[in-house]
DNA sequence: CGATTTGTACCTCTACATTTT
DNA sequence: GAAAATGTAGAGGTACAAATC
C-alpha cells in the first residue's frame, strides 16, 4: 500500500517527522478505538502541547496502513471528547484546554486575592435577611413545600414577566418556566433542544460555563468572528452555509468575557441570519439590568425578534442573589413540550421557597435597591480599575462585573497565570474562553465583583499591574 | 442490483407486504436521515402503532435499492429517539412509548384522584414552618447566600453522613454533594459517567423518570429479569457477556415500581457481577428510610459492596420534604472530579438555604419526626389498599408509598387508562415503566401517598376496583 | 486563480453474534 | 443442533468542500 507512493518519494521519509507517532505495537482492533485513546493519553500527559499540529489523517493513515476514514474516525472521537479541533483544509490541532478543565472554579484559594472568578458583590447579601424572614412567616409556607406547579406558582410567574417587562420581555406564563439558575437553564435548554453532535455558534471568546457544558452534552461549538458591535452577522451567515448550524449563543447585553454590548442595529441583522437559517437562539441575558434602560441605545433582547425559536434565559444570581439559585427562561410556543420535559428530568422543580424569596424581593422594592446597590459597586470598582489601567477606558460595558485586558503575546499562557497565582491574585486567561482555535491575541479577564472589598480589589489589581509591566 | 436475487422468488413479491414502505419518491440524500425522518412521522401520527414490527433492515434496503447498513443507520437513529427497539435475531419494532411521552405527570387534573403520580403524603408539610423560621433568624444567614461550597457547607455534609449512617452509609466529605434532588442527582450521574450510545442495565420494569431521563441523554437501557429478591445476577451476567454494558441502575431499597426489596444474598450476588464486568452502580436509595431498620434482614445498600464504583443517591424528597429539592450523593473516589464538574455545569450549586433546613431539620430530630409520620401514613394507606385487593398482601415492600396491581391482559392498555380517567382517577399503566420489549403480563401502578386524605384515597380506590371487575 | 492539501459526509462491504426455525 | 433470519461493529471507498499555496 505504502509503495504505491512514487509521487510523492518524500512521503516515506516524512513518515518519521510526524509530529505524532503512535506506538504501531499497541495497537489494537478496533483501531480507531485503540488510536483515540493513545492519543488521548499523549495529550494528558502532556506530550503534546496545546496547539500542536497533528498529522493529517491521510499520512497517519499510510504511516499506520489504514484507510484514511479510520483516522477520521479516531479524531472523531478526540474532538468529541474536547481534545482537539479540526480546521477542514488546514489541519487538526490540540485543544487549548485539552489538558486540564476549564471549571471548577469555586475552590477559592484561600489566602488569594480572587480576579478570576465572577461573583456578584456578595456585600449586599445581608439585605435579604428581614425579606426572608418575612417568607418564613407567610402562612401559605406549606404551600411552597410540595410537587405542585414545577414551572413556578402563578404569582411568581406573574412577577416574573414584570421583572422582564423592563428589559422588554412580553410573553405568557405558558411560556416561562422558573429553574435553579442561569447555568441550570442553559444545561435544560442545550439538553432539551440539541443531540449530540449538533452544533450551535458563539462568539470566539465566550462563556466558559457554556463551552465546558458543551463539551459535556458533546455539543460542539462553531466560533465566529465579532466586532465591537458583537458578532459580525456576515461571518454567522457564511459559517451557516458551510456546515450545518443547529443554534447560537449569544450575551448581547453584555458578552463575557469580552464586555460587548450588541446594538440594536446588529440586533436587527443577526435576527434575519436566525431566522434565515432556521437557527434556535439561546439567549442569556444576566446582566440586562445593567444594561436595559441605562444605555441610551438598548431597545430589546434579541429573542423578541426571533420569539418562536429562542430561549431566554434571565438569572437572577448576578442582580439579586448568587445563592438562591433562581433563574426565569423564556421559550417559544413550540418548544415548550420538550422544555418541561427536560425541567421535568433535570430538576423535577425548582425550590418553591427560593423562588418565592426572590419574588418577594421584587414585590417589595427590595431587589430593585439591591440591584441599585450592585450596580453602584459595580461602578465604583470599574473607575478603580480605570485608574491602573487608564488606556482601556472606553472599551464594552461600563458597568461590566468584569474586564477583559488586552495583554502581550504570551510563549506560554499557563506560565503567566501560575506566577500570578503565586503572588496572590488569580485571573483566568483567555484561552480558557476559546471557543475554537487560539490565535496571537492574549487577555485576561479580571473579576471586579469576587474580592470582598474595593480595597481587597485594589491590592489585588496593584499586583496584577506590576506584574505586567 | 435486486436482479441478483435468484434464490428469493419470493422477494418481489413480499415487497408488497413491508409492514412500513416508506413513499420512495420522498426519499432525498442524505438517505439515512431521510428515511429517518418518514419513519418518525408514521410513527408520531400514529400509523405505525407500539409493537409493531419494521421491515428487516435487508428487505427495506432492497425495497429502496440501497445497502442495508445504511437501513442499519436510519434505524439507529430512530431509536436513540426512543421511537424503536431493535433486537437481534428478531427484528425492529415501535417502541412502546413511541408516540407520547412518559412525563408532564405533574399537571393534575383538577376534580380527579391521583393515584398515577407517586408524591409522599404532603400532609406533613406544615410541621417545616418553625424549623423555617430558626434558620431563616440565624445570625450566618447571608453566609447561605453566596457562591461558596458548591457542594454543600461543611456543617451540612457532616450532618449528611450522620443521616445515611443510619442507612450503612460510610464516607468521607470529600466523597458527598448535596445536589438539587434525587431526579437531579440522577442526571448528573448518567451526564457526568455516561456518553451518548452507553448502556446501562435496568430491571425490565423500572423508574420511568429514569427511563425519560436515558431517552433524553442518548443512553440506552439494557432489560435484565428479576425475581421477588430482585435482578437475577445469571441474566446480568449474560447481558454483559453479550453486549457492551457500562453501568447499572437499581433501586434496591425499594424497586419503583415493583416494590421489590433485594435480599441481602443478592445483593453480595449481584455486587460480584458488576465488579467483574466493570460496571457503574447508580443506586437510587430513596427508600432507605422504609427499609433500613425496619426489614429484619436489611444489611447495607448495594453501593458498600463496589464503593469505588458507585454513585449513591439519597434523596429527601419522600422521607422529609418534596419542595425543598434535597439529596445527597456519595461516590467514589475516582469519580470525584467528573461529578463535581457536572454539578458544576449543571446546577452550579444547590441552595445552601434549603440544605440548611434540611440539615436543621435533621439536627432537630423533626426529620426523624416527620419520617415516622410518613411510615405511619404509608401503613395506614397500605392496610387500606389490602382492604380493597386483599389477595395483592405480603408481596414486596410493606410499606411503599405504591402499591403494583397485576391486571388482565389488555387489548390496548391506554383505553383502560383513559377510561379510569373518565371516572375520575389517575392510574399508570406498566407499560410506562418497561425498559424494554411489552410482554403479555400487565399491571396498574398504584400511588398511595399522593391523594390529600385517606378518605380521598378510599373513593379512588373503590372506583378502581370496581372499574377492574 | 487553479492545483494541492486536508477534513467531512455518507454510502458500501465484510465478518460476526444472536435468535428463531 | 444446523440453517436461516436478523441486527451490530468495524473498516473501506467516493465525492466533495474549505483552506492554502
Amino acid at each position: 500500500m505504502e509503495d504505491g507512493k512514487i509521487t510523492m518519494p518524500i512521503n516515506s521519509f516524512e513518515h518519521y517527522t510526524l509530529t505524532w507517532k503512535p506506538d504501531k505495537k499497541k495497537l489494537a482492533r478496533p483501531y480507531y478505538q485503540s488510536i483515540a485513546s493513545l492519543l488521548e493519553q499523549d495529550i494528558v500527559a502532556g506530550f503534546l502541547m496545546p496547539g500542536t499540529k497533528l498529522p493529517p489523517q491521510r499520512e497517519l493513515a499510510d504511516f499506520l496502513d489504514l484507510n484514511f476514514t479510520t483516522i477520521t474516525r479516531a479524531y472523531k472521537l478526540c474532538e468529541m471528547r474536547g481534545l482537539i479541533y479540526a480546521i477542514t483544509g488546514n489541519g487538526t490541532f490540540v485543544a487549548p484546554n485539552a489538558a486540564q478543565s476549564i471549571t471548577i472554579s469555586t475552590d477559592r484559594t484561600k489566602n488569594s486575592i480572587d480576579l478570576g472568578f465572577v461573583a456578584s458583590f456578595e456585600q449586599t447579601n445581608s439585605e435579604l435577611t428581614e425579606t426572608i424572614q418575612k417568607v418564613a412567616s407567610k402562612n401559605y409556607l406549606p404551600e411552597l413545600l410540595n410537587y405542585n406547579d414545577p414551572t413556578g406558582l402563578p404569582h411568581q410567574k406573574a412577577v416574573a414577566l414584570n421583572w422582564m417587562s423592563a428589559f422588554g420581555i412580553q410573553a405568557t406564563p405558558e411560556q416561562l418556566a422558573i429553574v435553579s439558575g442561569a447555568q441550570n437553564a442553559l444545561a435544560i435548554a442545550l439538553t432539551a433542544l440539541f443531540e449530540p453532535g449538533n452544533r450551535i455558534a458563539t462568539d470566539l471568546y465566550t462563556y466558559s460555563n457554556f463551552i465546558e457544558l458543551a463539551k459535556l452534552l458533546h455539543i460542539q461549538l462553531v466560533p465566529v468572528a465579532g466586532d465591537q458591535a458583537g458578532m459580525l452577522p456576515a461571518a454567522l451567515e457564511k459559517q451557516c452555509s458551510q456546515i450545518q448550524v443547529h443554534g447560537i449563543f449569544l450575551m448581547p447585553s453584555c458578552s463575557n468575557p469580552t464586555t460587548v454590548m450588541m446594538t440594536d442595529t446588529r440586533k436587527q441583522e443577526l435576527a434575519s441570519v436566525i431566522r434565515r437559517n432556521n437557527l434556535i437562539l439561546i439567549e442569556d441575558d444576566m446582566h440586562a439590568f445593567l444594561t436595559a434602560g441605562i444605555l441610551p441605545d438598548y431597545r430589546q433582547p434579541l429573542s423578541n425578534l426571533v420569539p418562536e425559536t429562542s430561549v431566554y434565559i434571565c438569572g437572577t444570581s448576578k442582580s439579586i442573589c448568587s445563592g438562591l439559585r433562581v433563574a426565569y427562561i423564556v421559550f417559544g410556543q413550540h418548544m415548550r413540550e420538550m422544555i418541561l420535559r427536560t425541567i421535568f428530568n433535570i430538576n423535577v422543580k425548582t425550590s418553591a421557597l427560593d423562588a418565592e424569596i426572590v419574588t418577594e424581593l421584587i414585590l417589595s422594592g427590595k431587589a430593585q435597591q439591591i440591584a441599585s446597590q450592585k450596580k453602584e459597586l459595580a461602578q465604583i470598582a470599574n473607575e478603580l480599575y480605570y485608574e491602573f489601567f487608564p488606556s482601556e477606558k472606553n472599551s464594552g460595558h461600563p458597568l461590566s462585573f468584569y474586564r477583559w485586558l488586552p495583554i502581550p503575546q504570551q510563549e506560554d499562557p499557563l506560565q503567566l497565570v501560575s506566577e500570578l497565582t503565586k503572588n496572590g491574585i488569580r485571573v483566568f486567561h483567555s484561552n480558557r474562553f476559546l471557543s475554537g482555535q487560539p490565535n496571537s491575541e492574549h487577555y485576561l479577564r479580571i473579576a471586579l465583583s469576587t474580592a470582598s472589598s474595593m480595597d481587597e480589589l485594589a491590592i489585588g489589581l496593584t499586583i496584577l499591574k506590576e506584574h505586567l509591566l
